[in-house]
DNA sequence: CGTAATGTTGACAAGGGTCAAGCTTAGTGG
DNA sequence: CCACTAAGCTTGACCCTTGTCAACATTACG
């Protein structure tokens, strides 16, 4: 509490409604949700915050073969929805009877637009990474790792890894040992060309992608 | 970018000192750090944020017998150093010699002192997460999701999992049967009392705890 | 060129997943 | 109010993926 960058207890309710209505010109929707029923869904327009009356929601995503990860529980008085971007990128659904309150987004302050944005995107990034490993297996792990740090260098089929192999298996919750025979056999198949230990030809990106799902 | 609330590519460089150095006063402090050297440590006041000019960082968290969870990889342009207290509470380190500038905290406006804070929280949530899921145990992870659901509901020893063990289990990246033989295991153990599925004693937090560590 | 750090590969073991059976609880309808 | 059913939970047996331990190879650096 003492620094202004503290955050209250799980006990403390958020002001969202003094905080928020203002912008919005008016107070929140209250809406009942069933036990089980969708709040949002990915690719649903992210445009309002929301928070719990009553009852608990999960966030989560699925894998195409089904395997979910839940990056999220949520029970009264949290609040949740924040994204990255204009669309949601996980389901929200109420895990019992659920009463929530929506409030439409904050106001585009210099620092709503420029920093929370940042944080968002840290969170998203979290919540991902929290999928790779609580449901992928080391290969699917390893796979997702470099098409990450592809994205993240422009996309360029030659990938810099500016960390050891202690470091990556730090990142993906395994071991030294099971990142570079996961390497192996990604070279085996041809799917990259290692130029050398730190530095990744990606050979068949789709074949990685397809791997992750 | 259509989105008020979109958030730049990889590539685009956040006007970090545009946005803050209004409010510092001044312009940020430039640091080199020589590889494998510490920037912040948990423990450490949060009063800055960082952007890395050239270099790359990691974020890390230990437990106590050494496993160590990266929560994040941070490459040149990229901005780190948020937390949800006055205190941080991983580690920051240079991967290789890096150039970062550091800038004093951001205003206190309201959307700041509010809406990022809750923001941040989550951030820190899904951070502290991966390091149950990426290095911890079957037990560890159970163990340290009662700890979590308690604490959630004001440190009562009668806990209420409003929550499937499907839901658990997808928490928890384990399987239903994983997390069934946990509990029952803690039952046959004495540190908890099952009295019913979805409402748990926790006789034994201590023991809990030492198992996270 | 020599040494230490980092990375690779192999053999083996164990933790947790899979599959299967049975149990408990909650909800429904007679 | 009880019987029936379905969903959720527990337990057991087995097996596979990944961790552990060890040896060796490669790279980086003085």
């Amino acid at each position: 509490m003492a620094s202004h960058f503290a955050f209250g207890s799980p006990a403390t309710r958020i002001d969202l409604d003094g905080m928020l209505s203002q912008q919005a010109g008016r107070g929140a929707q209250v809406t009942h949700y069933n036990a089980n029923t969708e709040i949002y869904a990915p690719g649903d327009r992210a445009n309002a915050l929301y928070q719990i009356d009553f009852g608990a929601v999960r966030i989560y995503r699925l894998l195409s073969d089904g395997r979910r990860q839940i990056s999220a529980f949520h029970v009264a008085g949290e609040v949740f929805g924040f994204e990255a971007s204009e669309k949601h990128g996980f389901f929200a659904e109420a895990i019992a009877a659920c009463g929530i309150r929506s409030y439409r987004m904050p106001p585009e302050e210099r620092v709503a637009r420029e920093l929370l944005p940042i944080a968002l995107q840290a969170l998203v990034r979290a919540q991902e990474h929290m999928l790779v490993i609580g449901r992928q297996s080391a290969s699917e792990r390893v796979a997702a790792f470099l098409l990450e740090m592809m994205e993240r260098q422009g996309g360029l089929d030659h990938v810099d890894l500016p960390m050891s192999r202690t470091d990556i298996g730090d990142y993906l919750g395994l071991t030294i040992e099971t990142v570079s025979r996961a390497f192996s056999r990604f070279r085996e198949s041809g799917h990259i060309h290692l130029v050398n230990t730190r530095t990744v030809e990606i050979r068949k990106p789709d074949a990685l992608r397809a791997m992750c799902e």
